[in-house]
RNA sequence: GGGCCUGUAGCUCAGUCGGUUAGAGCACCGUGCUGAUAACGCGGGGGUCCGUGGUUCGAGUCCACGCAGGCCCA
């Protein structure tokens, strides 16, 4: 973002303010429109489908949805760099219960019933503002994290929802992509997401709604839609019932119960009871019949309150009171058939139903005795293998609750009481009619309402479900084609297994479910959601259902209705007028009144989004998406689910074709996110204190099936450990390049937009000028390996092999390349080592824009921050963004390039080793050594010789050399291969270990090294002869030798001092002093000094001697000794013992 | 209750086909380097590789049983 006109880089300070940069940059992404010309720049391009997971626009968003949203974005942006047109459609979430239960405790209801007396229409109204709202909200929060996506502009939305609490039917005009559009607000609003107004879709539009309306339709025609009376999983609270999907996430909480005992007196005998045990006191006033297990143990006891007792073997000592006494042994076979008076057969409603007369004891496979008293009570109006038990035996089923958790009338004193209060009240009555035995505290994990977390009761109710088909009992790969047809299950595994599944274990959690589910229950007793498009026939005698596939057939369909509906999206209360004729007995059908699984919702996206029902050509152009991805809890069983579902019944066709998915976000302490634990860390906080790249790089640095621990400390550390070191490598190129007044020659301007521009490759990216180093050589090299890795990485989905292979890189930038070239940008212009500098400003420059280009999907915000500065300051034409270059690309390293990779390696090593002798020794790397000496194999050593300067001044050393006689810096050790040797002597094998050890090794290796084979004599008195493959011979470094050595590598060092040595390191003491003064006066780097010093002794004699070496490697015009040194900065201290004063003074 | 996964340094995690002295990052201590760095280098302390048994010349790695935790399903 330079403003200057003449083209030249922007100075860069090392403290730069991130976060504030980032806003800067939101701001130049705005006003260039970056993201519009990006879409542009693609247009016609090969296609990158991605269908969003919508995001539930029903509160703030949080880290974890930063999470998905860094990938989503980083692909995108990925695939659009390398030249790929996108859809770039954001999807919100907007139906179900998850809005009713907000908008609820917004307006304060707790009820059904204050809903209906609000108005549903109102309700609706209320729950698709606050959709709106948050969708604004979720949008600023996705544009603040650097989210390229094609939304709506958050103003418009939430003027949308303030219109529509005004006035539904007041017409508006707004502009769409294709010009503007009028209609009424309410059509508007359902007209959301589609291309005549563009931006993200809404699961409540018309277009989403109608399309399951199809969907539903095809699920019909082929038999699979069904109405089922079954005990079902119910939340009193929100007085609906909870499928089997919604249970199983989040489902379950361990809750403590009071689990209660009971007798039930066995009828014509005296004072014997069957010991009754349930954890739902509730339940038993309505059971019907008591279980036991035919095969189990039970005995017959009397105990000391006068009473005999039945009750599973295993179970008496910790269930019965007080002392007793087994008169009996019996198998629970013996007991069934006992008829016994229940606990509440006075209630008028059991007695209606003829429940005392039908109360005795079964046969059950499920009974144990671990729980309990091994006798079960049954109540098949409360549970649902309670209702199959008694389906089976042909039991009445008793269902005592309402919608609400209210008993019904005939249950007596319960009738109207709420089901979670009634326990004591029922134990206290139990105790009166002399029946209760005994009440424990129980912890269990109990299924409670996933939105509202109301413990959940089962009730007998009616639902709609769609039939997942039989489980057949053979493998897969044997099922006839007739088998199939009649198994959706199947049909969907089928297509599962066309899908490619990140991490992997993702495709056997997606068949495990599919193998386990039971038929997918899609009915809800609410009022915000999907209109299940079922019309029912009012005539009771006739009953027969249809369901309406579109808009047009409802039409059509129509006789009563149409009008109160017309004008309307789809929802309630406004699509419950419409009225159809039956055609059975024609009598009137009306619409059940029950709304849709909100998973339908997001499950038809790849259908609805896609103008299925519209353009077909437009959809089998994006259809299937090329990628999706979301979080993996919940998501098999909810949007993977429904997503393959639905596309398995539309068109027996994969949805995508990758599904990545990614573990849970948890917070630093290692547990989950809770506001009330005070660890929870909102989006727009971590955004402002963290910095969304840092967040962003803490994303894309993590293992995708391993939970995320999110937090600052972990942010401090990704900022440190990548971005400051990339920004500073960056801060250094630019500050020495406007010193030097460097500009990037010809073929370093090319940064194309498209690819008919052509590509920069990094062969060779020095012109004629420049003189390249090995080292410059190295870096790039470096640079095209690390594009393979990282290009690989992304194409491979895999976030860590992004990340991991662009830090290891940036190590070796900063902490080698740069490091080691730091002197060639000091030199001065126009000296004899031009080329060498021009070569080093080359390369630099070359790799920064180009590294900068392959963490720009990542970390959008630094790296165009980076790019405006390197590229668009100094190279008008280039593109306007980083985000608008295409993909770096390389040929394949060249034999001579990795060569140069593996002598590097051996040169750092042998840099380590140098630097551990030094440490050893404790001898500074200051003080200048006469020599290093290398004992290594030849391969190493030709390695080496290559790049014998840069070890030397690495290690400050005057001269390398490698010595042949290595006894003198290394012993050896002889050790058996023990791949070949361990399977060769087998029992043997330790002897022979141990005779390898006791030889002399100077020796035996002399022997080996002339191809001779070694005869050992073992302990058991046997020979074993050893050739010289098998056996490895180590050196170590010699003890007390001043050597370190690894990995076929040993350095010794020279540690004599000489005078001349010893002085020259006083110098580079002094001269280390002078520039701590630079730095603490805040010089410029340029800046020429005079350096004033009072020395004595050795110390004097040294500065003496390398005056010229002192002033030249501080910039000193004069290096003056005087009685009492004054200047802008000074120190007195001693070094190596002898007093010194210096002091500097800018000129 | 069944299935899958995990258990390695204070913390977060690598550890290939069973093989020689079990590693990294963070944190801590010492020390060096520093005319980019909030960095970096070298060294140090810190290990019952969850436990028990087995297979094997050899087990962190394979097998069995158990314990603890996570996920999925009942």
């Amino acid at each position: 973002m330079s403003t200057s006109s003449s083209p030249a880089f922007e100075p860069v300070s090392t403290q730069t303010d991130f976060i504030r940069q980032e806003h800067e940059i939101l701001d130049f992404w705005k006003r260039s429109r970056a993201f519009e010309k990006l879409r542009q720049l693609r247009k016609g391009g090969p296609h990158w489908s991605f269908i969003d997971g919508p995001i539930t626009a029903n509160n703030p968003m949080g880290v974890h949805h930063a999470w998905g949203r860094s990938y989503k974005d980083l692909w995108h942006r990925f695939w659009a760099m390398r030249g790929y047109e996108a859809r770039y459609q954001n999807g919100f979430d907007c139906q179900g219960l998850w809005v009713e239960v907000e908008v609820e405790k917004a307006k304060g209801f707790t009820s059904k019933r204050e809903i209906e007396a609000y108005g549903l229409a109102n309700f609706v109204l209320d729950c698709k503002a606050r959709v709106l709202t948050y969708a604004a909200r979720q949008t600023e929060q996705s544009i603040r994290l650097g989210y390229w996506m094609d939304w709506n502009d958050p103003d418009l939305l939430r003027e949308l929802a303030e219109r529509l609490k005004e006035d539904p039917q007041q017409t508006i005009t707004i502009d769409g992509p294709m010009g503007p559009v009028t209609d009424s607000v309410e059509q508007i609003v359902g007209r959301l997401g589609l291309p005549e107004l563009g931006g993200s879709y809404f699961t409540f539009s018309n277009e989403n709604n109608y399309t399951i309306w199809t969907f539903l339709k095809k699920v019909w025609e082929r038999g699979w839609l069904y109405k089922g009376t079954d005990v079902m999983p119910w939340c009193p609270r929100c007085a609906t019932g909870i499928s089997q999907h919604e249970i199983v996430t989040d489902g379950y909480r361990e809750l403590t119960h009071e689990a209660v005992i009971v007798r039930f007196p066995l009828r014509g005998r005296d004072r014997e009871a069957l010991l009754v045990w349930t954890t739902t006191p509730w339940t038993l006033t309505s059971n019907v019949a008591a279980a036991v297990g035919a095969d189990l143990d039970y005995v017959k006891v009397k105990a000391a309150d006068g009473w005999t007792y039945y009750l599973a073997e295993a179970t008496a000592p910790r269930v019965l009171k007080g002392k007793y006494e087994v008169v009996e042994r019996l198998k629970g076979e013996a007991m069934v058939g006992w008829s016994y008076d229940g606990p509440f057969d006075e209630l008028p409603r059991i007695h209606e139903m003829g429940v005392p007369e039908a109360h005795r004891v079964l046969p059950w496979e499920e009974v144990g005795e671990e729980e309990g008293t091994g006798i079960v009570h049954i109540a098949p109006g409360c549970g649902a293998e309670d209702f199959q038990l008694g389906k089976e035996h042909g039991l009445p089923a008793p269902a005592p609750l309402d919608d609400e958790g209210h008993y019904i009338d005939g249950f007596g004193w319960l009738t109207g009481r709420y089901v979670h209060d009634v326990a004591h009240d029922i134990f206290h009555n139990l105790e009166e009619k002399g029946i209760l035995y005994r009440v424990d505290p129980y912890t269990h994990r109990y299924p409670v309402c996933w939105r509202c977390g109301t413990p959940l009761v089962f009730r007998l109710v009616d639902e709609w479900f769609i039939s997942m088909g039989p489980t057949y009992d053979k493998p897969r790969e044997e099922l006839t084609e007739a088998e199939k047809e009649a198994s959706l299950r199947y049909q969907i595994m089928d297509v599962v297994d066309e899908i490619k599944w990140i991490p992997e274990f993702g495709y056997d959690r997606e068949m495990d479910w599919l193998r386990n589910m039971h038929d997918w229950m899609i009915s809800k007793k609410r009022y915000w959601g999907l209109a299940l498009p079922i019309w029912v026939c009012e005539n009771p005698s006739c009953g027969h259902h249809e369901v309406i596939g579109d808009e047009h057939e409802l039409r059509e369909r129509a006789v009563e209705g149409w009008e109160t509906f017309e004008g309307h999206t789809p929802h309630r209360p406004y699509v419950d007028a419409v009225k159809l004729r039956c055609p059975k007995c024609g009598g009137l059908m009306s619409r059940i009144p029950d709304v849709g699984n909100p998973w339908l919702d997001a499950g038809i996206v790849t259908y609805s989004t896609l103008q299925y029902r519209t353009n077909r050509a437009y959809w089998e152009q994006w259809f299937p998406a090329d990628w999706i991805s979301e979080s993996f809890p919940g998501q098999f069983r909810n949007w993977f689910y429904s997503l393959i579902t639905m596309s398995t019944v539309m068109e027996r066709r994969p949805p995508t074709k990758i599904v990545q998915g990614y573990s849970t976000l948890w917070a630093e302490d290692g547990r989950p996110m809770h506001k009330s634990w005070g660890n929870a860390i909102w989006f727009d906080d971590a955004a402002e204190k963290m910095g969304v790249d840092t967040m962003r790089w803490l994303y894309l640095n993590q293992p995708l099936d391993q939970n995320l621990l999110f937090g600052y400390t972990r942010a401090d550390e990704t900022r440190r450990r990548f971005l400051i070191p990339l920004w500073n490598a960056y801060a250094f190129f630019v500050n020495y390049a406007r010193i030097d007044g460097w500009l990037p020659p010809e073929p370093l301007r090319r940064h194309p937009s498209r690819r008919e521009e052509g590509f920069p490759r990094l062969d060779a990216p020095w012109t004629a000028e420049a003189a390249p180093t090995e080292l410059d050589r190295w870096i790039v090299a470096r640079l095209k390996e690390t594009i393979e890795a990282m290009t690989a990485g992304l194409e491979s989905y895999v976030p860590v092999r992004v990340a991991q292979p662009a830090e290891s890189f940036l190590d070796d930038l900063s902490n080698w390349y740069i490091r080691r070239s730091r002197r060639r940008f000091w030199s001065a212009k126009g000296e004899e080592n031009a080329a060498d500098k021009e070569a080093a400003y080359q390369t630099l420059y070359t790799v920064l824009t180009t590294f900068v280009k392959l963490l720009a999907p990542t970390i959008p915000f630094i790296t165009e921050a980076i790019y405006q500065n390197l590229v668009r300051a100094v190279v008008p034409d280039a593109p306007e963004s980083v985000h608008h270059c295409l993909w770096p690309e390389a040929a394949p390293l060249t034999e001579a390039e990795r060569d140069l990779l593996e002598a590097m390696a051996a040169v750092r090593l042998a840099a380590r080793l140098g630097h551990s002798v030094r440490a050893g020794h404790n001898l500074k790397v200051r003080q200048p050594l006469a020599k290093a000496l290398i004992a290594t194999d030849p391969r190493h050593r030709r390695e080496l010789e290559q790049l014998l300067g840069l070890l030397a001044d690495e290690l400050n050393v005057k001269a390398v050399e490698f010595v042949e006689e290595e006894g003198d810096l290394v012993t050896y050790r002889l050790l058996p291969l023990n791949r070949v040797l361990g399977p060769k002597f087998g029992r043997r094998f330790p002897l022979v270990r141990k005779a390898l050890a006791g030889l002399d090794a100077a020796e035996a290796v002399a022997r080996l090294q002339a191809g001779e084979p070694l005869t050992l004599t073992l302990a058991d008195g046997s020979e074993a002869v050893l050739s010289p493959e098998e056996v490895l011979v180590q050196s170590q470094p010699r003890e007390g030798y001043g050597v370190a050595g690894e990995g076929g590598i040993v350095v010794a060092l020279d540690t004599q001092l000489t005078p001349d040595l010893r002085q020259e390191g006083l110098a580079r003491e002094v001269i280390r002093r002078v520039q701590a003064l630079r730095k603490e006066a805040d010089y410029e780097l340029t800046d020429r000094i005079v350096v004033r010093l009072r020395v004595e002794g050795d110390l004097a004699e040294a500065v003496a001697r390398f005056r010229d070496l002192i002033a030249a490697e501080t910039l000193a015009e004069a290096v003056e000794e005087v009685a009492e040194p004054q200047g802008d900065r000074r120190l007195e201290e001693q070094i190596a013992g002898t007093p010194v004063v210096i002091a500097v003074e800018r000129r």
